[in-house]
DNA sequence: CTATACGAAATGTCTGACATTTACCGCAAG
DNA sequence: CTTGCGGTAAATGTCAGACATTTCGTATAG
Protein backbone atom coordinates (compact mmCIF):
# COMPACT_ATOMS: atom_id res chain seq x y z
CA UNK A 1 0.00 0.00 0.00
CA UNK A 2 3.17 2.34 -0.70
CA UNK A 3 0.28 5.13 -2.13
CA UNK A 4 2.65 7.30 -3.69
CA UNK A 5 2.96 11.10 -3.22
CA UNK A 6 1.18 11.96 -6.44
CA UNK A 7 -2.28 10.13 -5.67
CA UNK A 8 -2.94 11.61 -2.35
CA UNK A 9 -4.49 15.26 -2.67
CA UNK A 10 -3.53 18.21 -5.32
CA UNK A 11 -1.49 20.86 -3.36
CA UNK A 12 -3.27 23.24 -0.95
CA UNK A 13 -3.24 27.14 -0.44
CA UNK A 14 -3.05 27.68 2.94
CA UNK A 15 -1.06 28.16 5.95
CA UNK A 16 0.80 25.10 7.34
CA UNK A 17 -2.07 24.06 9.82
CA UNK A 18 -4.25 23.42 6.17
CA UNK A 19 -1.41 21.50 4.70
CA UNK A 20 -1.09 19.17 7.95
CA UNK A 21 -5.23 18.80 7.76
CA UNK A 22 -4.82 17.57 4.77
CA UNK A 23 -2.30 14.99 5.16
CA UNK A 24 -3.83 14.27 8.34
CA UNK A 25 -6.72 13.01 6.51
CA UNK A 26 -5.06 11.37 4.35
CA UNK A 27 -3.57 8.96 6.81
CA UNK A 28 -7.06 9.17 8.61
CA UNK A 29 -8.48 7.59 5.52
CA UNK A 30 -5.83 4.73 5.30
CA UNK A 31 -3.69 6.09 2.58
CA UNK A 32 -0.44 4.75 4.24
CA UNK A 33 -0.42 1.69 6.25
CA UNK A 34 0.81 1.93 9.93
CA UNK A 35 4.76 1.40 10.22
CA UNK A 36 4.60 2.46 6.76
CA UNK A 37 7.25 5.18 5.89
CA UNK A 38 5.75 8.50 5.02
CA UNK A 39 7.56 10.58 2.34
CA UNK A 40 10.45 13.01 2.56
CA UNK A 41 10.16 16.27 3.33
CA UNK A 42 11.73 17.19 -0.19
CA UNK A 43 8.83 15.36 -2.08
CA UNK A 44 6.19 16.69 0.02
CA UNK A 45 7.77 20.41 -0.76
CA UNK A 46 7.69 19.83 -4.75
CA UNK A 47 4.68 18.25 -4.59
CA UNK A 48 2.92 20.82 -2.64
CA UNK A 49 4.75 23.85 -3.70
CA UNK A 50 5.71 24.35 -0.28
CA UNK A 51 8.36 25.80 1.48
CA UNK A 52 10.01 23.35 3.39
CA UNK A 53 9.33 25.16 7.11
CA UNK A 54 5.41 25.04 6.06
CA UNK A 55 6.24 21.25 5.65
CA UNK A 56 7.94 20.61 8.82
CA UNK A 57 5.38 22.21 10.89
CA UNK A 58 2.37 20.36 9.68
CA UNK A 59 4.44 17.26 9.78
CA UNK A 60 5.20 18.29 13.23
CA UNK A 61 1.12 19.03 14.32
CA UNK A 62 1.16 14.92 12.92
CA UNK A 63 3.93 13.91 15.70
CA UNK A 64 2.40 15.91 18.44
CA UNK A 65 -1.14 14.01 17.39
CA UNK A 66 0.92 10.55 17.68
CA UNK A 67 -0.13 9.77 13.78
CA UNK A 68 3.66 9.60 12.73
CA UNK A 69 7.02 9.18 14.22
CA UNK A 70 10.10 11.31 13.35
CA UNK A 71 13.41 10.13 13.73
CA UNK A 72 16.71 12.06 12.28
CA UNK A 73 18.34 9.12 9.75
CA UNK A 74 15.48 6.97 10.00
CA UNK A 75 12.36 9.14 8.19
CA UNK A 76 8.86 9.52 8.82
CA UNK A 77 6.86 6.26 9.64
CA UNK A 78 2.77 6.34 10.24
CA UNK A 79 2.15 4.99 13.76
CA UNK A 80 -0.58 2.22 14.72
CA UNK A 81 -3.76 2.99 15.09
CA UNK A 82 -3.57 2.24 18.90
CA UNK A 83 -1.15 5.38 19.43
CA UNK A 84 -2.88 7.79 17.71
CA UNK A 85 -3.80 10.81 20.26
CA UNK A 86 -7.48 10.18 19.95
CA UNK A 87 -8.01 12.48 22.90
CA UNK A 88 -5.80 15.55 21.28
CA UNK A 89 -8.75 17.98 20.25
CA UNK A 90 -6.62 18.61 17.27
CA UNK A 91 -7.46 14.97 16.15
CA UNK A 92 -11.25 15.30 16.70
CA UNK A 93 -11.27 18.18 14.39
CA UNK A 94 -9.54 16.23 11.54
CA UNK A 95 -12.09 13.48 12.51
CA UNK A 96 -15.07 15.45 12.06
CA UNK A 97 -14.08 17.33 8.94
CA UNK A 98 -13.48 13.81 7.20
CA UNK A 99 -15.65 13.03 4.40
CA UNK A 100 -15.66 9.23 4.73
CA UNK A 101 -15.28 8.48 8.56
CA UNK A 102 -12.75 6.36 10.16
CA UNK A 103 -15.05 3.04 10.23
CA UNK A 104 -12.85 1.67 13.29
CA UNK A 105 -13.04 4.80 14.95
CA UNK A 106 -16.12 5.57 14.76
CA UNK A 107 -17.24 2.74 16.91
CA UNK A 108 -14.42 3.04 19.24
CA UNK A 109 -15.78 6.43 20.18
CA UNK A 110 -19.19 5.81 20.08
CA UNK A 111 -18.41 2.55 22.11
CA UNK A 112 -16.71 5.00 24.49
CA UNK A 113 -19.76 7.20 24.46
CA UNK A 114 -22.23 4.03 25.64
CA UNK A 115 -20.13 3.18 28.75
CA UNK A 116 -18.97 6.85 29.63
CA UNK A 117 -21.95 9.24 28.77
CA UNK A 118 -24.66 7.69 31.16
CA UNK A 119 -22.29 8.46 34.00
CA UNK A 120 -21.39 11.89 33.00
CA UNK A 121 -25.40 12.50 33.08
CA UNK A 122 -25.46 11.22 36.57
CA UNK A 123 -22.74 13.49 37.52
CA UNK A 124 -24.66 16.57 35.84
CA UNK A 125 -27.65 15.75 37.63
CA UNK A 126 -25.73 16.08 40.42
CA UNK A 127 -23.20 18.61 39.51
CA UNK A 128 -25.29 21.58 37.58
CA UNK A 129 -25.55 25.01 37.85
CA UNK A 130 -27.88 27.52 36.67
CA UNK A 131 -25.89 28.52 33.60
CA UNK A 132 -25.32 24.48 32.76
CA UNK A 133 -28.72 24.02 32.58
CA UNK A 134 -29.23 27.14 30.34
CA UNK A 135 -26.51 26.26 28.30
CA UNK A 136 -28.38 22.73 27.90
CA UNK A 137 -32.11 24.02 27.08
CA UNK A 138 -30.76 26.54 24.36
CA UNK A 139 -29.07 23.65 22.64
CA UNK A 140 -32.20 21.36 22.75
CA UNK A 141 -34.40 24.67 21.48
CA UNK A 142 -31.89 24.76 18.92
CA UNK A 143 -32.43 20.96 18.05
CA UNK A 144 -36.52 21.40 17.86
CA UNK A 145 -36.30 24.62 15.81
CA UNK A 146 -33.94 23.06 12.83
CA UNK A 147 -35.75 19.65 12.90
CA UNK A 148 -38.18 20.16 10.90
CA UNK A 149 -36.12 21.87 7.68
CA UNK A 150 -34.07 19.00 6.36
CA UNK A 151 -32.34 21.94 4.91
CA UNK A 152 -30.53 22.90 8.02
CA UNK A 153 -28.97 19.51 8.82
CA UNK A 154 -25.93 20.53 9.86
CA UNK A 155 -26.78 23.12 12.26
CA UNK A 156 -29.04 20.62 13.53
CA UNK A 157 -25.42 18.67 13.77
CA UNK A 158 -24.00 21.81 15.99
CA UNK A 159 -27.09 21.79 18.50
CA UNK A 160 -26.85 18.25 18.87
CA UNK A 161 -23.23 18.47 19.80
CA UNK A 162 -23.34 21.48 22.36
CA UNK A 163 -26.67 19.63 23.75
CA UNK A 164 -24.01 16.76 24.76
CA UNK A 165 -20.87 19.00 25.57
CA UNK A 166 -22.82 21.08 27.58
CA UNK A 167 -23.77 18.01 29.94
CA UNK A 168 -20.43 17.17 29.87
CA UNK A 169 -19.03 20.60 30.89
CA UNK A 170 -22.10 20.05 33.27
CA UNK A 171 -20.24 17.82 35.27
CA UNK A 172 -17.76 20.29 36.59
CA UNK A 173 -14.61 18.22 36.09
CA UNK A 174 -11.72 19.41 33.75
CA UNK A 175 -11.07 16.09 32.54
CA UNK A 176 -14.53 15.25 31.88
CA UNK A 177 -15.57 18.39 30.43
CA UNK A 178 -12.25 17.77 27.73
CA UNK A 179 -14.12 14.36 26.60
CA UNK A 180 -16.35 16.48 24.96
CA UNK A 181 -14.66 17.54 22.30
CA UNK A 182 -14.50 13.70 21.48
CA UNK A 183 -18.49 13.90 20.29
CA UNK A 184 -18.21 16.11 17.12
CA UNK A 185 -16.57 13.55 14.56
CA UNK A 186 -19.50 11.19 16.12
CA UNK A 187 -22.08 13.49 15.65
CA UNK A 188 -21.34 14.45 12.51
CA UNK A 189 -20.52 11.28 11.46
CA UNK A 190 -24.25 10.27 12.85
CA UNK A 191 -25.80 12.80 10.64
CA UNK A 192 -24.05 11.88 7.24
CA UNK A 193 -25.12 8.47 7.37
CA UNK A 194 -28.64 8.27 8.85
CA UNK A 195 -31.21 8.91 6.79
CA UNK A 196 -32.91 10.31 9.41
CA UNK A 197 -36.56 9.68 8.75
CA UNK A 198 -39.21 12.15 10.76
CA UNK A 199 -40.48 9.55 13.22
CA UNK A 200 -36.93 8.82 13.99
CA UNK A 201 -36.15 12.69 14.76
CA UNK A 202 -38.86 13.42 16.87
CA UNK A 203 -38.43 10.18 19.02
CA UNK A 204 -35.00 11.83 19.39
CA UNK A 205 -36.06 14.61 20.15
CA UNK A 206 -38.04 13.29 22.91
CA UNK A 207 -35.18 11.10 24.36
CA UNK A 208 -33.12 14.44 24.21
CA UNK A 209 -36.22 16.54 26.54
CA UNK A 210 -36.27 13.57 28.72
CA UNK A 211 -32.15 14.12 29.60
CA UNK A 212 -32.60 17.18 30.39
CA UNK A 213 -35.75 17.16 32.55
CA UNK A 214 -33.58 14.67 34.59
CA UNK A 215 -30.79 16.84 34.82
CA UNK A 216 -32.96 19.72 36.05
CA UNK A 217 -34.81 18.10 38.55
CA UNK A 218 -31.46 16.47 39.80
CA UNK A 219 -32.06 12.90 40.07
CA UNK A 220 -28.94 10.80 38.55
CA UNK A 221 -30.79 7.64 38.03
CA UNK A 222 -33.74 9.19 35.72
CA UNK A 223 -30.45 10.95 33.77
CA UNK A 224 -28.46 7.62 33.27
CA UNK A 225 -31.34 5.99 32.22
CA UNK A 226 -32.66 8.38 29.89
CA UNK A 227 -29.32 9.47 28.36
CA UNK A 228 -29.23 5.53 27.55
CA UNK A 229 -32.20 5.46 25.48
CA UNK A 230 -30.91 8.54 23.80
CA UNK A 231 -27.84 6.20 22.68
CA UNK A 232 -30.28 3.30 22.07
CA UNK A 233 -31.82 5.68 19.87
CA UNK A 234 -28.44 7.05 18.25
CA UNK A 235 -27.08 3.40 17.74
CA UNK A 236 -29.90 2.50 15.98
CA UNK A 237 -30.03 5.35 13.60
CA UNK A 238 -25.95 4.82 13.47
CA UNK A 239 -26.55 0.59 11.96
CA UNK A 240 -24.24 -0.08 15.14
CA UNK A 241 -24.49 -3.08 16.70
CA UNK A 242 -26.85 -2.70 19.53
CA UNK A 243 -24.99 -1.66 22.48
CA UNK A 244 -27.42 -3.57 24.90
CA UNK A 245 -24.09 -5.55 26.65
CA UNK A 246 -22.33 -2.39 27.21
CA UNK A 247 -25.33 -0.56 28.40
CA UNK A 248 -26.29 -3.41 30.78
CA UNK A 249 -24.65 -2.32 33.66
CA UNK A 250 -22.78 0.69 34.36
CA UNK A 251 -21.84 1.85 37.95
CA UNK A 252 -24.72 3.14 39.73
CA UNK A 253 -24.07 4.92 43.20
CA UNK A 254 -21.24 5.07 45.16
CA UNK A 255 -20.73 3.21 47.98
CA UNK B 1 1.98 38.38 38.44
CA UNK B 2 3.83 39.44 35.31
CA UNK B 3 6.90 37.12 36.51
CA UNK B 4 10.06 38.53 34.02
CA UNK B 5 11.54 36.09 32.36
CA UNK B 6 15.04 36.24 34.64
CA UNK B 7 12.60 34.48 37.09
CA UNK B 8 11.59 31.33 35.53
CA UNK B 9 14.62 28.87 35.38
CA UNK B 10 18.36 28.96 33.48
CA UNK B 11 19.13 28.27 30.49
CA UNK B 12 18.62 24.54 28.82
CA UNK B 13 20.93 22.69 27.03
CA UNK B 14 18.69 20.00 25.54
CA UNK B 15 17.08 19.79 22.02
CA UNK B 16 13.44 22.19 21.13
CA UNK B 17 11.63 19.70 23.58
CA UNK B 18 13.74 20.06 26.31
CA UNK B 19 13.20 23.74 26.09
CA UNK B 20 9.19 23.15 25.47
CA UNK B 21 9.40 21.31 28.95
CA UNK B 22 11.18 23.68 30.68
CA UNK B 23 8.82 26.61 29.49
CA UNK B 24 5.71 24.01 30.08
CA UNK B 25 6.96 23.59 34.03
CA UNK B 26 7.34 26.87 34.74
CA UNK B 27 3.41 27.67 32.96
CA UNK B 28 2.07 24.69 35.42
CA UNK B 29 3.82 25.78 38.51
CA UNK B 30 1.77 28.70 38.02
CA UNK B 31 4.06 31.80 37.22
CA UNK B 32 2.25 33.20 34.83
CA UNK B 33 -1.87 34.18 35.45
CA UNK B 34 -4.27 32.84 32.76
CA UNK B 35 -4.30 35.82 30.19
CA UNK B 36 -0.64 37.21 30.85
CA UNK B 37 1.14 38.09 28.31
CA UNK B 38 4.07 35.62 27.66
CA UNK B 39 7.60 36.35 27.12
CA UNK B 40 8.56 37.25 23.44
CA UNK B 41 10.42 35.26 21.19
CA UNK B 42 13.43 37.29 21.02
CA UNK B 43 13.20 37.60 24.91
CA UNK B 44 13.44 33.92 24.88
CA UNK B 45 16.27 33.80 22.46
CA UNK B 46 18.50 35.60 24.96
CA UNK B 47 17.34 34.08 28.01
CA UNK B 48 18.46 30.67 26.41
CA UNK B 49 20.74 31.06 24.43
CA UNK B 50 18.39 29.43 21.73
CA UNK B 51 17.94 29.82 18.42
CA UNK B 52 14.35 31.46 16.92
CA UNK B 53 13.97 28.42 15.46
CA UNK B 54 14.12 25.79 18.69
CA UNK B 55 11.85 28.82 20.81
CA UNK B 56 9.77 28.49 18.13
CA UNK B 57 9.14 24.97 17.94
CA UNK B 58 9.08 24.83 21.66
CA UNK B 59 6.21 27.66 21.67
CA UNK B 60 4.53 25.65 19.08
CA UNK B 61 4.44 22.39 21.41
CA UNK B 62 3.20 24.59 23.83
CA UNK B 63 0.54 26.45 21.91
CA UNK B 64 -0.80 22.34 20.28
CA UNK B 65 -1.52 21.47 24.33
CA UNK B 66 -3.27 24.26 24.49
CA UNK B 67 -0.84 25.72 27.24
CA UNK B 68 -0.71 29.08 25.42
CA UNK B 69 -2.69 31.36 22.25
CA UNK B 70 0.05 32.71 19.63
CA UNK B 71 -1.27 35.26 17.01
CA UNK B 72 0.44 36.94 14.69
CA UNK B 73 0.18 41.28 15.70
CA UNK B 74 -0.59 40.56 19.27
CA UNK B 75 1.39 38.29 20.94
CA UNK B 76 2.07 34.92 23.26
CA UNK B 77 -0.65 34.30 26.11
CA UNK B 78 -1.78 32.02 28.71
CA UNK B 79 -4.51 30.30 28.10
CA UNK B 80 -6.96 29.57 31.04
CA UNK B 81 -6.39 25.96 32.67
CA UNK B 82 -9.93 24.98 31.63
CA UNK B 83 -8.72 25.58 27.76
CA UNK B 84 -5.39 23.36 28.48
CA UNK B 85 -5.49 19.67 27.05
CA UNK B 86 -5.40 17.44 29.64
CA UNK B 87 -5.51 14.34 27.93
CA UNK B 88 -3.04 15.11 25.42
CA UNK B 89 0.05 12.57 26.62
CA UNK B 90 2.69 15.13 26.04
CA UNK B 91 0.60 17.06 29.12
CA UNK B 92 0.71 13.87 31.20
CA UNK B 93 4.38 14.10 30.74
CA UNK B 94 4.60 17.20 32.28
CA UNK B 95 2.78 16.90 34.50
CA UNK B 96 4.41 13.67 36.22
CA UNK B 97 7.92 15.39 36.03
CA UNK B 98 7.14 18.45 37.77
CA UNK B 99 8.46 18.44 41.32
CA UNK B 100 5.39 19.94 42.70
CA UNK B 101 2.34 18.65 41.56
CA UNK B 102 -0.46 21.64 40.09
CA UNK B 103 -2.98 20.91 43.00
CA UNK B 104 -6.04 21.90 41.29
CA UNK B 105 -4.99 19.14 38.56
CA UNK B 106 -3.61 16.45 40.88
CA UNK B 107 -7.86 16.92 42.40
CA UNK B 108 -9.54 16.81 39.31
CA UNK B 109 -7.73 14.13 37.71
CA UNK B 110 -7.91 11.79 40.81
CA UNK B 111 -11.98 12.71 41.04
CA UNK B 112 -11.91 11.84 37.32
CA UNK B 113 -10.34 8.38 38.58
CA UNK B 114 -12.75 8.18 41.58
CA UNK B 115 -15.80 8.08 39.01
CA UNK B 116 -14.40 6.37 35.98
CA UNK B 117 -11.73 3.64 37.16
CA UNK B 118 -14.18 1.47 38.56
CA UNK B 119 -16.19 0.91 35.87
CA UNK B 120 -12.96 0.24 33.79
CA UNK B 121 -12.63 -2.45 35.73
CA UNK B 122 -15.70 -3.53 34.91
CA UNK B 123 -14.95 -3.43 31.26
CA UNK B 124 -12.07 -5.19 31.69
CA UNK B 125 -13.78 -8.21 33.88
CA UNK B 126 -15.44 -8.65 30.86
CA UNK B 127 -12.93 -8.35 27.44
CA UNK B 128 -9.43 -8.84 29.31
CA UNK B 129 -7.54 -11.32 26.85
CA UNK B 130 -4.95 -13.79 28.82
CA UNK B 131 -2.32 -11.07 27.75
CA UNK B 132 -4.33 -8.49 29.81
CA UNK B 133 -4.09 -10.56 32.59
CA UNK B 134 -0.17 -11.57 32.22
CA UNK B 135 -0.04 -8.05 31.81
CA UNK B 136 -1.65 -7.40 35.03
CA UNK B 137 -0.37 -9.87 37.20
CA UNK B 138 3.54 -8.90 36.27
CA UNK B 139 2.65 -5.31 36.97
CA UNK B 140 1.07 -6.61 40.76
CA UNK B 141 4.71 -8.95 41.10
CA UNK B 142 6.67 -6.10 40.33
CA UNK B 143 4.46 -4.00 43.10
CA UNK B 144 4.98 -6.99 45.77
CA UNK B 145 8.62 -7.00 45.07
CA UNK B 146 9.78 -3.62 45.67
CA UNK B 147 7.67 -2.48 48.19
CA UNK B 148 9.69 -3.41 51.00
CA UNK B 149 12.46 -1.85 49.73
CA UNK B 150 11.51 2.15 50.62
CA UNK B 151 14.89 2.62 47.98
CA UNK B 152 12.87 1.36 45.33
CA UNK B 153 9.88 3.97 45.86
CA UNK B 154 10.32 5.22 42.29
CA UNK B 155 10.07 1.62 40.31
CA UNK B 156 7.20 0.95 42.69
CA UNK B 157 5.09 3.85 41.05
CA UNK B 158 5.89 2.37 37.79
CA UNK B 159 4.41 -0.53 38.47
CA UNK B 160 1.77 0.92 39.92
CA UNK B 161 0.90 2.92 37.06
CA UNK B 162 1.60 -0.09 34.97
CA UNK B 163 -0.89 -2.29 36.71
CA UNK B 164 -3.63 0.59 36.28
CA UNK B 165 -2.98 0.82 32.85
CA UNK B 166 -3.21 -2.54 32.15
CA UNK B 167 -6.37 -2.43 33.36
CA UNK B 168 -7.06 0.93 31.07
CA UNK B 169 -5.91 -1.45 28.07
CA UNK B 170 -7.80 -4.38 29.41
CA UNK B 171 -11.61 -2.66 28.32
CA UNK B 172 -10.43 -2.95 24.84
CA UNK B 173 -11.05 0.49 23.83
CA UNK B 174 -9.24 3.01 22.05
CA UNK B 175 -10.36 5.35 23.74
CA UNK B 176 -10.22 4.39 27.02
CA UNK B 177 -6.77 2.93 26.70
CA UNK B 178 -5.66 6.51 25.93
CA UNK B 179 -6.64 7.85 28.98
CA UNK B 180 -4.59 5.66 30.64
CA UNK B 181 -1.98 7.66 30.25
CA UNK B 182 -3.45 10.43 32.62
CA UNK B 183 -2.47 7.49 35.47
CA UNK B 184 1.47 8.59 35.89
CA UNK B 185 1.20 12.50 37.13
CA UNK B 186 -1.62 11.31 39.86
CA UNK B 187 0.36 8.25 40.95
CA UNK B 188 3.52 10.32 40.85
CA UNK B 189 1.71 13.02 43.39
CA UNK B 190 0.99 10.34 45.34
CA UNK B 191 4.32 8.51 45.42
CA UNK B 192 5.84 11.78 46.70
CA UNK B 193 3.24 13.25 48.80
CA UNK B 194 2.60 9.90 51.17
CA UNK B 195 4.62 8.86 53.55
CA UNK B 196 3.52 5.06 53.18
CA UNK B 197 3.52 3.64 56.29
CA UNK B 198 4.18 0.00 55.72
CA UNK B 199 0.76 -0.91 57.13
CA UNK B 200 -0.78 1.13 54.85
CA UNK B 201 1.57 0.00 52.11
CA UNK B 202 0.34 -4.06 52.30
CA UNK B 203 -3.19 -2.72 52.66
CA UNK B 204 -2.94 -1.26 49.35
CA UNK B 205 -0.76 -4.25 47.99
CA UNK B 206 -3.75 -6.16 49.30
CA UNK B 207 -6.54 -4.17 47.18
CA UNK B 208 -4.35 -4.26 44.15
CA UNK B 209 -4.59 -8.21 44.45
CA UNK B 210 -8.54 -8.16 44.99
CA UNK B 211 -8.99 -6.22 41.74
CA UNK B 212 -6.86 -8.53 39.44
CA UNK B 213 -8.78 -11.83 41.23
CA UNK B 214 -11.84 -10.33 40.23
CA UNK B 215 -11.03 -9.42 36.94
CA UNK B 216 -9.21 -12.86 36.17
CA UNK B 217 -12.58 -14.71 37.43
CA UNK B 218 -14.73 -12.29 34.80
CA UNK B 219 -16.29 -11.05 37.73
CA UNK B 220 -17.35 -7.50 36.89
CA UNK B 221 -19.19 -6.38 40.09
CA UNK B 222 -16.84 -7.61 42.39
CA UNK B 223 -13.50 -5.82 40.16
CA UNK B 224 -15.88 -2.13 40.48
CA UNK B 225 -15.85 -2.61 44.45
CA UNK B 226 -12.32 -3.92 44.85
CA UNK B 227 -11.29 -1.12 42.59
CA UNK B 228 -13.29 1.38 44.58
CA UNK B 229 -11.65 0.17 47.43
CA UNK B 230 -8.10 0.49 46.06
CA UNK B 231 -9.00 4.17 45.07
CA UNK B 232 -10.39 4.74 48.60
CA UNK B 233 -6.78 3.59 49.88
CA UNK B 234 -5.57 5.79 47.60
CA UNK B 235 -7.62 9.08 48.28
CA UNK B 236 -6.57 8.17 52.26
CA UNK B 237 -3.02 8.14 51.17
CA UNK B 238 -3.09 11.24 49.19
CA UNK B 239 -4.66 12.90 51.97
CA UNK B 240 -8.01 14.36 49.50
CA UNK B 241 -11.58 14.93 51.24
CA UNK B 242 -13.36 11.43 51.32
CA UNK B 243 -14.05 10.20 48.07
CA UNK B 244 -17.51 9.76 48.62
CA UNK B 245 -17.76 13.30 48.94
CA UNK B 246 -15.94 14.29 45.70
CA UNK B 247 -18.40 11.53 44.06
CA UNK B 248 -21.18 13.05 44.62
CA UNK B 249 -19.75 16.53 44.18
CA UNK B 250 -17.03 15.92 41.57
CA UNK B 251 -14.99 18.98 41.92
CA UNK B 252 -15.45 22.51 42.80
CA UNK B 253 -17.54 25.63 42.13
CA UNK B 254 -20.89 25.02 43.73
CA UNK B 255 -23.32 27.27 42.69
C1' DC C 1 -15.33 63.90 18.44
C1' DT C 2 -14.80 60.73 14.71
C1' DA C 3 -12.48 58.43 11.19
C1' DT C 4 -8.64 57.47 8.55
C1' DA C 5 -3.80 56.67 7.85
C1' DC C 6 0.59 55.69 9.39
C1' DG C 7 4.03 53.05 11.98
C1' DA C 8 5.79 50.11 15.77
C1' DA C 9 5.73 45.43 17.44
C1' DA C 10 4.91 40.82 17.37
C1' DT C 11 4.33 36.43 15.07
C1' DG C 12 4.43 33.79 10.43
C1' DT C 13 7.09 32.48 6.37
C1' DC C 14 10.84 31.90 3.09
C1' DT C 15 15.61 30.63 1.79
C1' DG C 16 20.06 28.47 2.14
C1' DA C 17 23.45 26.28 4.65
C1' DC C 18 25.32 23.17 8.09
C1' DA C 19 24.99 19.44 11.95
C1' DT C 20 23.57 14.95 13.48
C1' DT C 21 21.68 10.61 13.31
C1' DT C 22 20.74 6.35 10.92
C1' DA C 23 20.92 2.65 7.61
C1' DC C 24 23.26 0.43 3.90
C1' DC C 25 27.25 -1.29 1.50
C1' DG C 26 31.89 -2.86 0.82
C1' DC C 27 35.96 -4.69 2.66
C1' DA C 28 39.15 -7.15 5.31
C1' DA C 29 40.30 -10.35 9.13
C1' DG C 30 39.18 -14.53 11.51
C1' DC D 1 31.12 -18.09 5.51
C1' DT D 2 30.68 -15.16 9.21
C1' DT D 3 32.01 -11.23 11.82
C1' DG D 4 33.64 -6.67 12.67
C1' DC D 5 34.99 -2.19 10.95
C1' DG D 6 34.66 2.03 8.32
C1' DG D 7 32.76 5.02 4.86
C1' DT D 8 29.17 7.02 2.27
C1' DA D 9 24.51 8.43 1.32
C1' DA D 10 20.06 9.86 2.97
C1' DA D 11 16.98 11.76 6.03
C1' DT D 12 15.73 14.72 9.80
C1' DG D 13 17.34 18.51 13.19
C1' DT D 14 19.31 23.08 13.79
C1' DC D 15 21.04 27.59 12.77
C1' DA D 16 21.02 32.33 10.81
C1' DG D 17 19.08 36.30 8.35
C1' DA D 18 15.69 38.56 5.80
C1' DC D 19 11.06 39.54 4.52
C1' DA D 20 5.74 39.20 4.87
C1' DT D 21 1.61 39.73 7.54
C1' DT D 22 -1.29 40.81 11.28
C1' DT D 23 -2.55 43.68 15.18
C1' DC D 24 -2.77 47.60 18.00
C1' DG D 25 -1.79 52.21 19.35
C1' DT D 26 -1.29 56.90 17.94
C1' DA D 27 -1.28 60.94 15.48
C1' DT D 28 -3.60 63.68 12.34
C1' DA D 29 -7.09 65.62 9.14
C1' DG D 30 -11.95 66.33 8.76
Amino acid sequence: MTTLSQLPLPPDAGGAQALATTLAHAILSGKWASGETFPRERDLCEHFSASRNRVRNALAELSGSGLIDRTAGRGTVVRDIEDWHLLDPQMSEWMAGLEAPHPQLVREVFAFRLSAEPFVSELAALAATGQDLARIESALVGMCESAADPARREEHAEHDVAFHDAIYRASHNLVWRQMGLLLRPSIVALIQHSHHQAGSLDDSLDRHRQVFDAIRLRDPEAARDATERVLARTAADLGVENGARQLQRPASLPL
